[in-house]
DNA sequence: GTTAGCACTCGAGCACAATGAGTGCTAACA
DNA sequence: TGTTAGCACTCATTGTGCTCGAGTGCTAAC
């Protein structure tokens, strides 16, 4: 459907978002004609345009301005024009002094890595650390608070931590929870947080499980901790970047773009969906995330160790964003952080 | 200084502030005047409103606009003509229906603490934990991620969770590492980390610490692990409600609103300063946060249990925030999260 | 198929006047 | 002496009409 674009006519998309891309303002065709020796006058340019704008590539926003690519143009643009550049060493430094910086905490970590994507791409920087459903457990610890109010500690395979009040109905002395510690530690360590539930389950459903008190407790404390599932942690960095946009001038649709940077269910879910893809995916305009924020685009890239897929990171910015810079920014910071959090597991074997 | 103001200037002012926190908009003489049958002429109110300028408390935009307040003009009226109201049933119903929606992370308890905070008084809702330093350690536990890298997770009598990844020199097996961890749970129970900091370093100075190397190391390990100071987590939430605030139209203030908030260490640093003095802390204006974000005031309340304080919370509006509305719901929902994160402690003894 | 020419459209920017809210001052009043 | 009415003055805001120019679409010539 989109294959049927001649040369020429590709040439005048590429020069118009190019164009769009950096002065934010509708593109005429005395400009496009000028642009780069591209011997064609101003009125050919025109014809094609008046095309183009007939196939949805573009619009106009009045009659006496230029032309501004649509979402489909964008599209066209980012899957059949675009020439992605390599990241400069220069810039490849910058991001890893960024995630490097000193003893971290593995959330500290994700947060400087917003940073990073929010100041070399000068969008917004997001990322996001894995539902806690979809993490591989690896240890768990009871703090007890009071007679009825315990503290979990979970520690995902990546060493991600995750922590979690309960109220018990019985007090459990210190003794008790070491041995219930235990016991969880052993019998649970290496399965997904999904598997954990399900053996739970099973296991409490089967009377051969109940004939030791102890462990039948064990079973319910986690349990009972693991059941509401925990979101996903979300870092947004450098959201401050979207104000001074010319797209956003319109206070009232700021503020709804704020608001669902704070909400966050939304973008959760639409990271979730990137999970499971590989490699750098880019959502445009509406296609992202359904009628809430107008006018933005995401980038985004799954990031995984030797266990598989951890997380989810990318870049928000207005539709017109500078996907050419992006995308390789993304795509290095994804595998770097997979490495820096890969945990050492395959040698050990 | 500021009790030079007779019984006239004083309803004169409080009239204008009053006025000018609900409408944004500077307040003219006529207005005074007919507000609440207060049986003054416009042209009296004129010459009061000119002694209150001079004496700093009010300023005029431009000649012909009405007065609104300065800071100072702010302070007086904070210190000594507002009336706080109490909360009604449901405001404290709606703070606490926020703070305990089901099973949570202490973290996500102090989030929603935010969130509450800012949906109540429609301004952005802030709250910091502790820095670590000033937290009294409960346990410690180590999770080896790889030969080198160790993740220490730190939980503190109040429940909440640190953790840190560290590089160290030597591979330690499961095994050392639960005597490490025992020893010390054992050693460095109750102590405040400030105090652990000092006992760690005192012990390795002597010789006696040093026959046993399993100890020794415990010691380097935890050290290590406390080396570096982790800032005090801050949570910042609704912070979209300025957006739409007259006063900061400007997209450049604006922004630099934004980047403050994305940036928080100097949020810590004020919020540090409140922890010490204990009930509501009004700043106002420039006398909060040097310089760096104009127009804002902050209303913040430091939040303790039986073990003393544990972190800050508080509302930033712009100066012309109604005070009378937020000063009772940060004093409210500072005692309430001080009583959820109590740990029964004193019970225990 | 391409280009030059031309009439037409429409937003941006500017000057100008009208409006009106609010002030400061002065003089009269209790 | 403190209060008030009256009045001239200031100044931001709003609206209007105007020009300017960028850009288009169409037609006719190349």
């Amino acid at each position: 459907m989109s294959i049927d674009l001649n040369e020429r006519g590709r040439a005048i998309l590429e020069a118009i978002v190019d164009d769009y891309i950096v002065s934010g303002e509708p593109v005429g065709s005395r400009a496009v004609s000028k642009r780069h020796n591209m011997n064609i006058s101003p009125a050919t340019v025109r014809n094609v345009m008046s095309d183009l704008e007939e196939m949805g590539f573009l619009a106009s926003p009045h009659t006496s301005a230029g032309r501004i690519p649509t979402e489909q143009g964008y599209r066209y643009y980012v899957d059949s024009l675009l020439q992605i550049r390599d990241l400069s060493a220069g810039e490849k430094l910058r991001i890893e002094s960024h995630c490097q910086s000193g003893k971290l905490t593995v959330e500290n970590l994700l947060q400087e890595t917003g940073k990073a994507l929010s100041s070399l791409s000068n969008y917004a920087g997001i990322v996001m650390a894995p539902r806690f459903t979809s993490t591989v457990f690896r240890q768990i610890e009871f703090v007890r608070l009071s007679e009825r109010r315990l503290l979990v500690v979970f520690v995902s395979q990546a060493g991600l931590v995750q922590n979690k009040l309960i109220e018990v109905d019985e007090d459990f002395s210190p003794r008790e929870l070491e041995q219930i510690t235990n016991y969880l530690n052993e019998t649970l360590s290496g399965l997904s947080i999904h598997d954990v539930k399900e053996k739970i389950a099973s296991e409490m459903q089967q009377e051969k499980a109940l004939y030791d008190k102890l462990m039948k407790q064990a079973l319910e404390l986690s349990g009972k901790a693991l059941e509401e599932d925990v979101a996903g942690q979300i870092f947004i960095e450098g959201a401050s970047s979207f104000l001074g946009q010319p797209e956003f001038a319109e206070v009232g649709q700021m503020k709804k773009l704020f608001e669902a940077f704070e909400q966050k269910s939304r973008l959760v879910e639409l990271l979730d969906k990137s999970q499971e893809a590989s490699g750098v995916q880019i959502f445009i305009g509406s296609a992202n995330t359904y009628n809430q924020i107008e006018g933005c685009s995401l980038v985004t890239s799954s990031y995984q160790n030797v266990h598989g897929t951890i997380g989810t990171l990318g870049v928000i910015g207005p539709n017109r964003m500078s996907y050419s810079k992006v995308i390789p920014i993304v795509d290095y910071t994804a595998r770097l952080v997979g490495r820096l959090l890969e945990t050492g597991q395959g040698k050990e074997k």
